[in-house]
RNA sequence: GAUUGUGUAGCUCAGCUGGAUAGAGCGUCCGCCUCCUAAGCGGAAGGCCAGCGGUUCGAAUCCGCUCACGAUCACCA
């Protein structure tokens, strides 16, 4: 266990306290002579009827707390200060880690519980652009966090697959396809009649009545229309599936839109049954004044069905088949308001499962001063983003390789390259809150300095590095405590301080859906780790074997936890760059 | 207009269920490779935490108002 949750567990017996209260308010101390961590008291001072500084001075005296000497605590105004043995600290933190290996933060809080998490769900026919990559990118990261801490995580990934536009596009292909262009590149061939037939809809408005007739004929199921339906949709899915591939990321379940059209009548049905369903302009809508929301519309004035309806029927759907704990929605922010409409009228309708329905929401991707417009061409494809970063690092690595006089063969950089590319770009949509907007900037993107996923992999080559010189050199990395506890200067500690919480916050990243906590955690622990590096010699002839050793150990721990951690992220680490 | 979100260093962001001297990265400036990968390390400069008021022993954090910017608000998803 770590010494963050030891101090929880003991603070809350004694004062009957929450233990999961304890733990978030126990901090760090802003000063080392303060101790390693704090609990600060002002949180007793109105059960108790005493001054802060009183109650921090009893718990003072309570032996119980010392845990048997894993620390020294004092008090200090209102706060009760923890001070760490370094050495035992060291030995257990790093042995710890160590045991756990590349997979360290896994644990069985989530076993038994069912997680639906919704996300990526691309338009069919459409193009694959930088904006989709945050749905993406955040799902996939949340996916394998949920997944480490032991849920049974079900991917699915919710395809825009159902619509007019289908009609539009069954026409346009009718006209001006080209069966060739679309095996070769199909969504660059769909997009062009797609964009083809807005212009001569323009002309012949005669098109639109044939486009909602074909859609008309797709939803009637008429084999043809449902048959090029379907080719699109495969064709789609083949290019989408290329790019997730490249990325790690994978899906249980590629229900989309159209899976769920046939079960909205039933849930038409039930909200009418239970007399929920009113006539409002036309339109058939659940009112939700008591929610304080405006009138979800089930059905339009023509009868026919909406987004809305097919999200309710897709909830519970997937209850019925999933029975989930918790059911994820990773849409963009400015849906906010549809999510709040659907969970509530779930509510309304009786089923208490809404509230285990949650939209992670987040920002948008936009250039300086424009949105992304796929009407006015100013998008950037995933793919070319990919390729840029990937392009920008094998300049690097060669550039690198020349200097070090390091031997490395082509098929060699262009695997690095490919990974330290990617986990660039995937590190960009995962360094802050997902509810911020991301300026999108070739410069930013493509900067392997500082807080960046180049950095973090960067530090974890070279921990790789000094293993591998230690091997050959017959130094192993050490097991024993005795040895490994002699970890107590300065910058070792600072950096077993930073590898001890790193648990904390994998939990804390799941609880508030936020990718970033770990990376941010990542940031701080490779950055302690590469001031102990530079001011502290692992390997050589002046340095003694058992030093070494304790030294090996600290660099495994950090590689552990930065594998880890980068793996959370969906970004893989390379033994060399 | 209603609902809702945001405003912290030149730029991008942490910190926000009130607590010890407000922190990072980028950029700028100055240092560090005869030594384990310089995609690194160290240092400097840079802040009325949008403004005003309130609650409190204590406010970047909570409340109210003001200003600025954004999102959403019925038949697209």
């Amino acid at each position: 266990m770590d010494y963050k949750s030891v101090i929880a567990e003991n603070i809350a017996k004694v004062t009957e306290l929450d233990v999961e209260q304890v733990y978030k308010l126990i901090e760090i101390p802003p000063q080392k002579d303060l101790g390693d961590f704090a609990f600060p008291c002002f949180i007793l001072a109105k059960s108790l009827h005493k001054a802060p500084a009183m109650i921090s001075a009893d718990l003072a005296g309570d032996a119980s707390l010392t845990y048997g000497g894993m620390f020294n605590v004092k008090n200090a105004g209102p706060y009760l200060n923890f001070y760490v043995d370094r050495s035992r600290y060291a030995a257990d933190t790093v042995s710890r880690i160590n045991e756990a290996g590349d997979k360290f933060g896994a644990s069985k809080e989530g076993e038994g519980q069912n997680i639906i998490i919704e996300f990526s769900s691309p338009n069919i026919a459409k193009p694959f652009h930088v904006g989709h990559a945050f749905t993406t990118i955040l799902g996939n990261s949340l996916s394998r966090i949920y997944d480490r801490l032991g849920y049974n995580v079900i991917r699915m990934n919710h395809l825009g697959d159902y619509g007019t536009q289908f009609g539009k596009l069954i026409t346009a292909y009718r006209l001006w396809g080209d069966e060739k262009a679309l095996d070769e590149d199909p969504i660059t061939e769909l997009l062009r009649i797609y964009v083809k037939f807005h212009e001569e809809a323009k002309k012949d408005p005669s098109l639109d009545d044939k486009a909602r007739e074909n859609f008309k004929k797709l939803e009637d199921g008429c084999p043809e229309e449902v048959a090029l339906w379907q080719k699109f949709r495969d064709m789609s899915l083949v290019v989408f599936n290329k790019l997730y591939d490249r990325m790690g990321v994978s899906f249980d379940n590629y229900n989309g839109e159209s899976f769920y059209s046939d079960r909205i009548p039933a849930v038409v049905d039930m909200l009418k049954q239970k007399g929920l369903l009113e006539e409002s302009e036309g339109a058939q809508v659940v009112k939700l004044d008591e929610y304080n929301l405006p009138p979800c519309i089930i059905l339009k004035s023509d009868g026919t069905t909406i987004y809305a309806s097919r999200d309710i029927a897709a909830v519970l759907y997937r209850k019925e088949t999933y029975n989930f704990n918790k059911n994820i929605y990773v849409v963009g922010t400015p849906q906010a308001l549809h999510f709040r409409q659907v969970f509530s009228v779930l509510k309304k309708a009786g089923y208490d499962f809404a509230d285990d329905c949650v939209h992670v929401g987040f920002g948008l991707v936009k250039f300086k001063d424009m949105a992304f417009s796929t009407r006015e061409g100013n998008i950037v494809l995933l793919e070319d983003l990919l390729d840029a970063a990937v392009d920008k690092t094998r300049e690097v690595i060669v550039e690198n390789a020349k200097l070090r006089g390091q031997d490395m063969s082509e098929e060699e950089i262009n695997e690095i390259a490919e990974k330290v590319g990617l986990g660039a770009v995937i590190y960009t949509y995962v360094k802050s809150g997902r509810e911020k907007d991301i300026i999108f900037s070739w410069e930013e993107m493509l900067n392997f300095n500082g807080n960046s996923a180049p950095y973090l992999m960067y530090t974890y080559a070279r921990i790789r590095s000094i293993l591998r010189k230690a091997d050959a050199a017959g130094i192993k990395a050490s097991r024993e405590a005795d040895v490994i506890g002699t970890l107590t200067g300065d910058d070792a500690y600072e950096v077993i301080s930073e590898l001890s919480g790193f648990e904390g916050e994998v939990k804390k990243a799941a609880a508030i859906n936020e990718p970033f906590v770990i990376s941010r955690k990542l940031f701080e622990t490779a950055s302690a780790f590469n001031s102990f590096y530079n001011n502290c010699r692992i390997l050589g002839e002046d340095v003694d074997v058992k030093d070494s050793e304790a030294r090996l150990a600290l660099c495994e721990a950090v590689g552990n936890v930065l594998k880890s951690g980068l793996n959370l992220l969906g970004i893989e680490t390379v033994e060399r760059m």
